[in-house]
DNA sequence: CCTCCGGAGAAA
DNA sequence: TTTCTCCGGAGG
């Protein structure tokens, strides 16, 4: 399988083919490879937790697809000249074995007097600690100015140091440098004021965008939507790109004013707090003082008072008073684990999720045994999503699938919710009947005619061995697939003859995928992938003696669903003009198969390199013999690349040859319900103005434009609000009970009483675009 | 050609 | 909860 590295600073990725079993340290040495990035500089993290070495993927539940962020250590030496938050006594604490030796620091502090600051100025003060919030201002309260004298002093270019109330640190102080100190933002600029090259001061979060962050120093690249480069990191190293999601909370960057050349209207602006937001510390209380919340107070009794007689779990950092503990005094040891995370044998060390469960501890990992891996590609990987649209027993089509899409592989189906096993042919089961079937080709008695099919029963094969496929080897019976086929079917069950419905399209819908390996003897299958022929019925099913000589159930399924078959003139035309068609992709399969091909090429390089030294080692003859048996061998690994891997080569054929000539234009229905929702006018001229070649473009455009800012999914019962922005109604009905009656977008009062009036026009529009937007929900 | 197994979901 | 089934997909 394969996972993303993501560079949490840089947004840089690699993908990392490994396994299930890869172990962390191997992880941080193909990182080295990919990223050059020292794996003693690399600090890994998956789900909130930190990657640690001495444990496998598989610990820490990995899967295909997943994201693992990347933080960069910097390295010692430079730590130290940027290390300026720092006060001597928590550098010592700090102290790894090759930081300076503890020398005793003399150093004498003087009060002394800046021309720019004085006590009790509101900053801003630059954060350089290693982490997400480095490069990041914080606010704070200038609460002395010295000088330091004498060995370990820190001094700025002003031979000063300023002791900060850092208000993210409870006001403890910290020694900053000038250069680490501005005056506090106190304006929010408006949305107009903003030009591209202007330099400000936005709210981002470097390793999740999409959510709120630290306030960084930027420079605007584009407004509308307000794109900046973003200083972050110890070295405030340029991050272009980044889209501001909070873009009426830009603020100015303030300039230092002499404090004898400051008027006093400019003394009184400048100390007047402006609060600015910040990422909530506690999404469950969102932060509030009064609510009791047992997730960021007390984990006992919620309360968030007596704080100093509060200890923290050094397993799960959760807060208990001491006296709800039931203790009279601080526990005695260093270490202190919460009743939550100690148990009998020891303390869980990774958290919760390592407890291994029973499933779990069978597997090879855990056994012990190393040479057995699982992830081997796109057999064997699991769903990275599961269909939301309609409930696994579902009848009938799927909003939003279109006879006629296709996938390349079983495991998309799934996700579809089209047909959900990952590799058997029929879904469902005798009680509840079959809401779907797969032809695959895979059993000798099929006969596809397109409109009509003969389809096999399932079983009969002896799949010992961990086998997923065999010959007929005894008599099917009409149970569980079998009953099932045979329940949808219009007529009374009967496991003895079989029956035929008097009026077939009586039976229960199946959904029918054709899949690419039934082309070998069907001239309806796919050239390649799986494809959605529609909605099929079963007219009869009977038992028979098939050509294995055991007896199989056989079923005739008949075609029944009004929109034409893929193959007919209708379907392709149909097909073509709403670009349907093109083969889908698991998300990242390119990325995979490319880093594959460079592997190999890797590889093929090497091996030439060896065979060239072993020739230029001599014995020309042994050489040259050896080098025919190899060519022999390549030539006929080529052949069987091609007999492989088919579908894949086919599939960039079609594309190169297909996605430049077709072109997708919404038709005018939808054009109509666009036209309707004159408030979001603006955003629909954008939406008609670009091209698309297919409609899936067209869809995932929409989409991005209908965002709720809330919940990062489509608008659902959108309501646009009189500034113009669009939110789910169910979210902004949770803001309001929250007592936030402002814009989710732009932080605009809308008022307490305001009646959060859905837009029918832009629902009606959702719903022509999206054909399962509502049903979903 | 061969072997080898994950994963989902139902059945036991 | 565990076991069994199953028209996949890769690597060799």
């Amino acid at each position: 399988m394969y996972v993303k590295v993501r560079n949490a600073l840089t947004a840089e990725t690699a993908l990392i083919t490994l396994s299930k079993l890869t172990s962390v340290e191997d992880l941080r040495d193909m990182i080295k490879a990919k990223m050059d990035v020292e794996p003693s500089a690399q600090r890994l993290f998956f789900q909130g937790k930190q990657l640690e070495d001495k444990h496998t993927m598989f610990d820490y539940n990995l899967n295909l697809n997943d994201i693992i962020q990347l933080m960069v250590r910097q390295p010692l030496s430079e730590i130290q000249e940027s290390n300026l938050l720092q006060t001597p006594e928590e550098k010592d604490e700090t102290n790894s074995p090759d930081e300076i030796p503890l020398e005793k620091e003399e150093i004498t502090v003087t009060d002394a007097e800046s021309e720019l600051y004085k006590v009790g100025d509101l900053v801003d003060i630059l954060d350089t600690e290693d982490g997400d919030s480095a490069g990041a201002w914080f606010e704070g309260t200038v609460a002395r100015v010295t000088k330091e004298e004498g060995k370990g002093a820190v001094a700025g270019q002003d031979g000063l140091t300023y002791c900060v109330g850092y208000e993210a640190y409870d006001g403890d102080d910290y020694k900053v440098k000038i250069d680490h100190l501005r005056p506090r933002a106190r304006k929010f600029y408006k949305s107009r004021e903003l030009e591209v090259g202007m330099e400000v001061l936005v709210n981002y979060n470097i390793s999740q965008p999409d959510r709120r962050g630290m306030w960084f120093t930027a420079t605007v690249d584009a407004v509308r939507p307000l794109v900046c480069t973003v200083m972050a990191g110890v070295e405030l190293t340029p991050v272009p790109d980044c889209t501001i999601l909070f873009q009426e909370e830009v603020m100015r960057v303030e300039k230092a004013v002499k404090v004898e050349d400051r008027t006093e209207k400019e003394e009184k602006e400048m100390n007047t707090a402006v609060e600015r937001k910040h990422p909530e510390k506690c999404e469950v209380c969102h932060d509030s003082d009064k609510k009791k919340c047992k997730d960021c107070g007390c984990r006992r009794c919620g309360k968030k008072d007596e704080q100093d007689s509060q200890i923290m779990c050094d397993e799960c950092d959760g807060a208990y008073h001491i006296k709800c503990l039931g203790l009279k005094a601080l526990p005695e040891e260093d270490e202190w684990f919460c009743p939550e995370c100690k148990n009998e044998d020891n303390i869980v060390k990774i958290g919760d999720k390592m407890k291994v469960g029973k499933k779990k501890a069978k597997m090879p990992s855990a056994t012990g045994d190393t040479k057995r891996d699982w992830g081997q590609g796109f057999a064997t990987v699991g769903r990275t999503k599961v269909c939301k649209v309609v409930e696994k027993d579902h009848f009938g089509p799927i909003p939003g699938i279109e006879v006629g899409m296709n996938w390349l592989f079983r495991v998309q189906i799934s996700e579809e919710g089209i047909h959900r096993p990952p590799v058997a042919g029929i879904a469902g089961t005798a009680k509840l009947g079959c809401p779907s079937l797969v032809l695959s080709g895979g059993y000798e008695d099929d006969v596809d005619n397109g409109e009509e099919f003969y389809y096999t029963g399932a079983g009969g094969r002896d799949l010992s061995g961990n086998k997923r496929t065999a010959e007929q080897s005894f008599d099917q019976e009409l149970t569980r697939s079998n009953g099932a086929l045979a329940l949808v079917c219009a007529c009374k069950f009967d496991d003895e003859n079989g029956g035929e419905a008097k009026d077939y399209t009586k039976g229960k819908p199946i959904r029918v995928v054709r899949g690419y390996k039934g082309a070998k003897h069907s001239k309806f299958a796919p050239e390649i992938g799986n494809r959605y022929d529609g909605i099929y019925k079963v007219v009869k099913y009977w038992p028979e003696k098939g050509k294995s000589g055991f007896r199989v159930w056989r079923y005739l399924i008949r075609r029944d669903d009004p929109t034409p078959a893929p193959w007919t003139k209708e379907g392709k035309k149909k097909i073509e003009e709403e670009g349907y068609g093109e083969v889908r992709y698991p998300e990242g399969y390119h990325e995979a198969q490319a880093e594959k091909e460079k592997e190999k090429a890797v590889k093929e390089a090497e091996k030439q390199r060896l065979r060239e030294e072993s020739k230029a080692a001599g014995k020309e003859n042994k050489g040259a013999g050896k080098e025919n048996k190899e060519k022999g061998k390549k030539r006929k690994m080529d052949d069987d690349t091609t007999v492989l891997e088919p579908q894949v080569k086919k599939a960039k054929v079609f594309q190169e040859e297909k996605a430049p000539k077709s072109k997708f234009k919404p038709n005018a229905e939808i054009l109509q319900a666009m036209q309707a929702d004159e408030l979001n006018c603006k955003v629909w001229e954008e939406v008609k103005a670009k091209e698309y070649s297919t409609k899936k473009d067209l869809t995932e455009f929409v989409e991005s434009q209908f965002c709720c800012i809330i919940c990062q999914d489509i608008v659902f019962q959108p309501v646009t609000t009189p500034c113009l922005h669009n939110v789910c109604k169910p979210c902004l009905d949770r803001s309001f009970k929250a007592e936030v009656y402002s814009c989710s977008s732009c932080r605009g009062d809308l008022g307490k009483d305001y009646t959060k009036p859905i837009n029918t026009h832009l629902k009606d529009a959702l719903n022509k675009i999206f054909p399962g937007y509502e049903a979903g929900r």
